[in-house]
DNA sequence: CGCAAATTTGAACGTAGTCAACAAGTGTGG
DNA sequence: CCACACTTGTTGACTACGTTCAAATTTGCG
């Protein structure tokens, strides 16, 4: 139950959902899109209208600054409502761009009023998930901000692992990066060069072992420490959530 | 009107409120509590059960890291509502701290549960609000990751000066810091001394004026370029809003 | 006034960036 | 099916930005 939508998927993670909140929720996700690896769904600075709900694939969002560098925001993966920007600001201010081949299901923010105001609880869910982000994203400053090259590559290792393994059950400690280099070191502000020599020392190490576009996380509570990964869909509390519909 | 509740202001700088709306918003700031500088409301990993509004004074969010450094996250604001992520934590993800005395009004998930399903409208504006902080966020990350320290720096001083400046009409380009460069460097990601030597090129470009405490920006537009800011408070679009009641 | 905190400056160091060359994949068309 | 082009990955040598450590000076405050 709720297989037909991948965003009620999350949400009822969190709590058990109603039939008539599973509906509405369904018509979020009426039509589909196919993008291509590579595709970009929404650029930075033109007017965007729209809100999408990630239902396959990796994609992420980005902005570029004028001297021509990139800063990776995110990355989404499938159940993610992206595009959430569009709520406030009438022109995009990041980037969405496929990073395999992906499915988007469209829909526009009068939808997107109308489950709100008709559901206080999905509402209320939406803004959880969405302080959920925000804390991953203060993660990912303090990871800029305060920590070695060498911790914040562990770091996206970690959650790029973590989020795909909520996605496919089958992954446990190998998974395919599905990432250049060059785009691990725009996620972490690091260059590409950079960026490889820190793979090579978390070999050396042990924490980690690579073949072929795959990497198998050796040591999860070693690197987990010395990055100061922490998974923020734990330790929840959403007593306060209004009574559902 | 309206000057009851200093959140009310905000929503209300973004659209008009009714008198249902702005009584269900007076709900929030009934109760009142004065914090010292340097005071703390609210500790990393301590159990929060309650939000606020900031009513008066500069606040700061920030984490530590296990090694002992320190990240700021961001800068807080009168008629900023703080602690938002008790609604999805049981334990604050970050500490909240007083940089000036300050005054909070404390208010509990309940109060925030009735006031968001009693007015959808009033749902989605702090929806909206929550959006353009998340925006603001990135920006910061995207400063970390990919621009110089001295930018870093640059940027920090125009976000302070334009938050400082909607609060209190006076100031068009000096202000007071209310920060000490450690503090500085722990937004930036940068250390004290290092600050240090950015604000004096900054002053030798230039670009700010310092004197006793007070800054005075002198090329606002140079700053802007050179620190790629962008004023998140413009551009909105909020015709989706469902209807007020 | 006197003390502690904050600022300022210099010198040496180290992490990450830059530049360059080469190797290994990847995909495309002949 | 292979050859060629192009992107991605890898490594080395050198550079530079920001850190560290230390000491002197200024500022704010009881």
């Amino acid at each position: 139950m709720g297989s037909s939508s991948c965003f009620a998927e999350i949400l009822g993670s969190l709590v058990d959902l109603t039939d008539s909140e599973h509906k509405a929720l369904d018509r979020l996700e009426e039509r589909q899109r196919v993008l291509r690896r590579g595709a970009t769904l929404q650029r930075e600075n033109e007017s965007a209208d729209e809100l999408f709900v990630l239902r396959k694939g990796v994609m992420m969002s980005s902005v570029l600054l004028d001297d021509g560098s990139r800063q990776i925001l995110r990355f989404l993966f499938p159940g993610d409502m992206i595009g959430t920007a569009s709520l406030a600001y009438r022109d995009a201010p990041e980037t969405l761009t496929a990073l395999s081949e992906a499915t988007v299901c469209p829909f526009d923010k009068s939808a997107f009023s109308e489950l709100t105001a008709a559901h206080p609880r999905v509402a209320g869910l939406i803004y959880v998930v969405s302080q959920i982000e925000r804390v991953a994203l203060t993660d990912r400053l303090a990871s800029l901000g305060r920590t070695s090259a060498k911790a914040r590559v562990g770091a996206l290792l970690l959650e790029l692992r973590n989020r795909q393994r909520t996605t496919d059950k089958s992954i446990v400690d190998e998974f395919t990066l599905g990432l250049t280099q060059e785009e691990i070191g725009d996620a972490t502000g690091l260059t590409a060069v950079h960026v490889n020599r820190m793979l090579r020392q978390l070999e050396d190490d042990g924490m980690i072992a690579r073949r072929g576009g795959k990497v198998r996380l050796l040591d999860d509570a070693g690197l987990a420490q010395a990055s100061n990964y922490v998974d923020r869909f734990e330790g929840l509390d959403l007593s306060w959530l209004p009574p559902a519909r």
